[in-house]
This record gives C-alpha cells, structure tokens and sequence, in this order.
DNA sequence: TCGTAAATTGTAACTATTACAAAATAGATA
DNA sequence: TATCTATTTTGTAATAGTTACAATTTACGA
C-alpha cells in the first residue's frame, strides 16, 4: 500500500481509498482489465464506487505514466495494465488472457526508405497460448 | 467498376450499387476511412442510403477478406482498408493521415522462449509523416 | 481545526455499433 | 420476359463504452 502512496505523491496526486484501490487492483491483477472488470472488482468492497471516479482516475493515471492503456483489434473496450515499461501483449484467441511479451519496438531499422519519423509502435499477437495448447494436448491423449 | 463486380461475384455475393459504392470509393480513397466517413462520402450522390447497410456490407466484405478492419490504438472507430496483403500502418500524431507500412509479421523469431503460438500480428507505428516534418522544416526557414 | 481546491458521485448525454422488422430488389427459374 | 423468393436495404430503436456536468464530499496545506 505504501508503495502507491509513493507513486500518487511523487506525481502530486492527492491520496485516496479510491485511487489506492485502482493501483492495488492492477498491481496484483495482472490481467489487462477494462475499465468495468476494474469498478465491478473494486465495487464489492466498496459499493458508494461511482464508474466516473474509475474512468476519472484511470485517466489521470494513465496521463501521468502510471498505468497504461491500450486497445486490442477487435475489441472496442480499452484495457489497463500496471506495467508501463516497454512490452507487448499476446492475446489467446481460445481463452482471450493476455500475456506480456517483453518485445521491444520492431522493425524499426526497416523504416529507413520511409522518410516519416516513427516516435513509437503498438503491437498485438494474437494466436493460442501455453495453458490452451497444453490443454488440446490432454484431450487428444 | 467491373473488377469490383468480379470480386463480388468470385465471393458468390450479390451485385448491389451500395456495395460497388463501398468498393470503388475504399479502392480510390486509400484513407483507410472510418464507417462514418464512407457513409458520408457516398451518401452526397445516394442520399437514400443507410448507415446499417455500410455496416452490413463491411462486415460481409471484412469476412470474405474483401476489406480488411483495423482499429488504432487511441480510437474508438474501426477503419477499413481496401489493401488485404500484409501490411502495417504508420500514423502521423500531427495530421493524422494513416499510411501503409510494408513490412511483415515483425520478431516472430524473439518469440521462441514464450510457449505461444502466435498466428497473427497486428501493430501501428506512431510519429510525424514526411509531409508535416517538410511542412516543419518550411517554417523555419 | 478550517478553508478550499480537488475528487467523488449520480445522472444524463454522446458516439460507435448492433438488432430488428418491414419494404425493396437481385438474380435464379419458368 | 415475368415471376418468385432469398437476400439486401432501410429506418428506427437498443446497446456498450465512455464523457460531460453539477452537486456533494473529502484531502490536505495553512
Ligand atoms: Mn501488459
Ligand atoms: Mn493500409
Ligand atoms: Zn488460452
Ligand atoms: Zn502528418
């Protein structure tokens, strides 16, 4: 708890159940949550929970490099993640987790006969993970 | 007009003048346009038409992998491409133009140590396009 | 402890998309 | 060519995710 106290002060955020909720919840759930996986969570502990308040927070964590946001290609909900350095995900196309890849930016030296300054990349794999193929493998026995 | 026909019929789908409007105007507008961008570019010459049939048709045509679908990392519309071959897309945070990147499935080989198998990948590159950093270097003159 | 700026809440509005049913039509068949 | 019917189109209503707003509450510096 101590450690996000921490974070929200050292961006001048002011300290609340609320926010503490939020970075605990993404912290110990690493699990790319959307916006309504987080407030439903949230919520049974703490039912005067407004969605607001969660959309409200999440912005300005995300603004401020807390948490990150991102978006999957066929999916029209954004999800957060606790980790904020540079990585990417892989979704499962069976049972939908998403995993962290620690890939970083592609392909970049490929750009050189494209005269655009590329500043950053977004990336998703998709296909189907370790549990998943394990799993097929079991049944087919 | 008469390749768009053909496509169509190669899919075993009906000839309509909504759907070889979709078609020629994604073939000659590579501006990798949002549902509602269609609808209006179309509806100046067909006024009676619907947005509903835009999104019939699209998803009809997205699932014969006519069109493809992509979505950007910090929107919430889906775009449409006419291009199907593998490509990525580069987008400039001052103009917002969307450009085709050709290169292909990025760092498949750096997966080896994650037990994923990975079918599909999907990425944008982010920066500032050729045009708006010549746009840039004129001003400063 | 108090005062105030900031945060929280509940509700309403908004945007992109999907569901649905009635009317129109493409294209196969006689 | 005329007819038939499955498919397509249309307009409207519903839904999902998110944002706007204003009243109430709260964090925290003085
Ligand atoms: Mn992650
Ligand atoms: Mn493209
Ligand atoms: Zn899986
Ligand atoms: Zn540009």
């Amino acid at each position: 708890m101590e450690k996000y106290i921490k974070e929200l002060k050292a961006h001048k955020l002011k300290i609340t159940p609320q926010r503490l909720d939020i970075l605990s919840f993404l912290d110990k759930n690493r699990i790319h949550p959307s916006a309504d996986e987080i407030y439903k969570a949230i919520k049974i502990n703490s039912p005067a929970l407004s969605k607001t308040t969660i959309y409200n927070n999440i912005d300005v964590m995300v603004k401020n490099n807390i948490i990150k946001s991102f978006r999957f290609m066929d999916s029209n909900e954004l999800r957060f993640d606790y980790k904020t350095t540079e990585h990417y995900h892989f979704i499962c196309r069976k049972c939908k987790s998403i995993y962290d890849v620690d890939i970083s930016l592609p392909y970049l030296e490929k750009f050189e006969h494209y005269m655009h300054k590329v500043e950053e990349f977004y990336g998703d794999y998709k296909g189907v993970c370790e549990n998943c193929l394990n799993k097929k493998k079991l049944k087919n026995k």
